[in-house]
DNA sequence: CAGTGGTCTAGACCACGCG
DNA sequence: GCGTGGTCTAGACCACTGG
């Protein structure tokens, strides 16, 4: 015989099962109103709900409730799309990105290294957050071969996907030269810029993009991704 | 100014830098003496401990303490090996694999579509858990090409290496023919089967070995690993 | 057996959102 | 201002591990 299963999994089981076939964005009783309707503690039926969310079928808004969410299909691979904001395009999910002006600077040995470039030859460092739903969903940077795109400044106006500005206003065309996932715990900035409580285990992608054209690496990426947002899928071959 | 951190992860930064460069294994003070020792609840202490567990920085194990782990790198790519056996010994990582008897059965509509086989032909499922240090780590199911490996239940030794098996008895030459990887929470029959409790996300990797002899798909794998134990790199291209 | 982590109770105060 | 989730306290009992 299977041990018996703790109140608070129970109940998680309970809820999960009564709000499984609804639409996201459905709103779950109080945690205080589910303690008096099970005949538990708050704490015990908080756990249900901590359950609930570290499955995330949850997601929890401080002063406001706990909604149903589903999350957003993005797979990464050789068949598929190399720009993100394309990626969500397709699949009507609207996203919003807020960048910080790009700071140039000469590379360095690693920047050399990574982006196949002379040391000393001009970068750009462009640390960006994507929105998902008003919510931040992704940070991370891209560092940038300097001399492929010259007075990036001004050519990213507000709202422009990167590599919409790298193909139309460069003539580069952008495609997946490498990319690497796993998941691990953020530093404590990007755990910041996402408003995550404490600094639970992120998706982290790496990628190196390559311009077909001139065949050399435009772009490196380092970004941070919420799993309770991106299912995030990787294909190999 | 930011507003000031929760005790419990002000605790629990305290708590992983004091640990942060002990080798594995290295016992944590109990909850109930850190909660002594800091001046708060146990369930406050305990809290800080929680978020150390979910940073995968240490392990529980009920009765007995809090230790510090360190994940094991399992990379995936066209780069790296496919047999996880073969992975984790060039690690130096021991790992023991039980393995249910086959189960023989004629090819489904879904089976014969993923393997690439005749509906009814031969085909077999075997199930798998493998350990780490005496904890099941990872559970799966392969589905095998039956006319590819006739007699298998007896090749089978205990303890061996499928892929091993496959080379030296079988002459099959197994390569990574396709992989996906996800996370997601696993269904409760593979959640009891790691002992976790509830059921927290988990590594799922999906994929199809082919024969470099034939041509064929010889195996379609899929199984779950716990990403506290492993850190399942996937590399594209 | 003593000590560990796992669960549960009954309170309380707070920060925050939304109307 | 009310209800939400987030944090914290002071207790308690239990299942389990290990000497």
């Amino acid at each position: 015989m299977p041990s018996s299963l703790p109140t608070y999994l129970a109940l998680s089981d309970l809820i999960a099962g009564e709000f499984a076939d609804c639409s996201p964005g459905t709103t779950l009783p109080g945690e205080h109103d589910l303690a008096r309707r099970f005949g538990v503690n708050r704490l015990t039926a908080r756990a249900a709900v901590d359950e609930l969310e570290r499955r995330w079928l949850i997601r929890r808004v401080r002063g406001s409730g706990a909604y149903t969410v589903r999350r957003i299909e993005y797979r990464i691979g050789a068949a598929y799309p190399v720009s993100f904001t394309e990626a969500m395009a397709r699949l009507g999910v609207e996203t919003t990105t807020t960048a910080e002006p790009p700071e140039r600077r000469a590379a360095g040995t690693a920047d050399s290294h990574v982006l196949g470039v002379p040391l000393g030859a001009p970068v750009l460092v462009l640390r960006r957050t994507r929105h998902v739903q008003g919510v931040p969903a992704v940070v991370g940077q891209s560092l940038l071969a300097g001399d492929l795109l010259p007075g990036l400044e001004d050519a990213l106006a507000a709202g422009t996907s990167l590599h919409a500005v790298m193909k139309d206003t460069y003539g580069i065309e952008p495609a997946l030269g490498w990319s690497q996932v796993r998941m691990m715990p953020p530093p404590p900035e990007e755990a910041r810029r996402l408003a995550l409580r404490g600094r639970p285990p992120l998706v982290r992608m790496g990628a190196r993009i390559v311009d077909r054209n001139s065949g050399r690496y435009v772009e490196v990426v380092d970004q941070w991704l919420r799993p309770d947002y991106f299912d995030v899928i990787v294909e190999v071959q």
